[in-house]
DNA sequence: ATGACTTGGGTGCCAAGA
């Protein structure tokens, strides 16, 4: 089973993009961040004419997160829990069933959390307090699950291009790092890591200043596995051409093949 | 050191992104 996760940057403007990528890619199931938009504006249809059922959990303007799949989607929810005033649309959960069993598939998009410090850096970190509350409670499940998307953080220096540029950045500060990996150590395996070593591989390029014709980018979107969901992996990738693209989002496609 | 792109809506500019 082939589990992807792609910030689209608006579901609008990448409607032509997108539908290229699933069907080239043809992930089984994905989740997608910053739709842009509310559910009942969704253009379901591009996933449905492909096979796929759609869940949304949007907002206007703003953020906004989506599971697509081509098996059902069970027990459907959205928000992450811990802040019942929480607005923003950042977490949707779903459990899929493949040939070999069932998986947790949670998609994320957690705050950027610039400019640091201040409110929105705080929100980033409560955040990612509830994030690792949730984590632990998948771990205690011990079922494979995930959890995937466009997490902000640059994990190590080795993830960015120009590493000395983010020092400052709420991206790569040290409490933000300290934050993913309190998660990350609960026992999670974070699946690109797990398969590929070394610098120069990144998921998102600013729009500005050439930095896609630079390579000036960073690694800030990741798949979480459970020891139960690391067991079955047999391949993780980012899709970098797609940056290379006619209207391309500013960040790629990464996936995990599961023998799910 | 600073500039610069792209998106959606609060519209002909603004906030937000990273």
């Amino acid at each position: 089973m082939k589990i992807a996760s792609f910030n689209i940057n608006g579901i609008k403007a990448r409607i032509n993009a997108l539908a290229d990528w699933l069907d080239e890619a043809q992930p089984d199931v994905a989740v997608l961040q910053e739709i842009k938009s509310v559910d009942e504006a969704f253009p379901s249809e591009i996933f449905e004419d492909r096979g796929y059922n759609v869940a949304t959990h949007g907002q206007k303007s703003f953020n906004g997160v989506a599971i697509i799949a081509k098996c059902p989607l069970e027990d459907i929810v959205r928000g992450l829990p811990g802040d019942d005033a929480d607005e923003q649309a950042r977490w949707i959960e779903a459990t899929v069933t493949g040939d070999h069993g069932a998986i947790r598939v949670c998609g994320l998009y957690l705050p950027n959390g610039n400019p640091a410090p201040g409110p929105k850096y705080d929100y980033k970190l409560g955040w990612m307090a509830r994030l690792e509350a949730r984590a632990r409670a998948l771990l205690a499940e011990e079922m494979p699950a995930l959890m995937a998307g466009d997490y902000n953080i640059i994990p190590q220096p080795e993830d960015a291009a120009r590493p000395e540029a983010w020092a400052e950045d709420a991206l790569f500060l040290p409490q933000s790092r300290a934050a993913f990996h309190r998660v990350l150590n609960l026992g999670f395996t974070e699946a690109f890591r797990a398969r590929h070593a070394g610098p120069g591989h990144y998921s998102f390029w600013d729009y500005q200043a050439g930095a896609w014709q630079k390579n000036n980018g960073i690694r800030i979107d990741h798949i979480l596995l459970t020891p139960q969901a690391a067991d079955l992996m047999q391949d993780c990738r980012i899709d970098r051409d797609i940056r290379g693209r006619e209207k391309p989002s500013d960040h790629v496609p990464i996936w995990v093949d599961l023998a799910v």
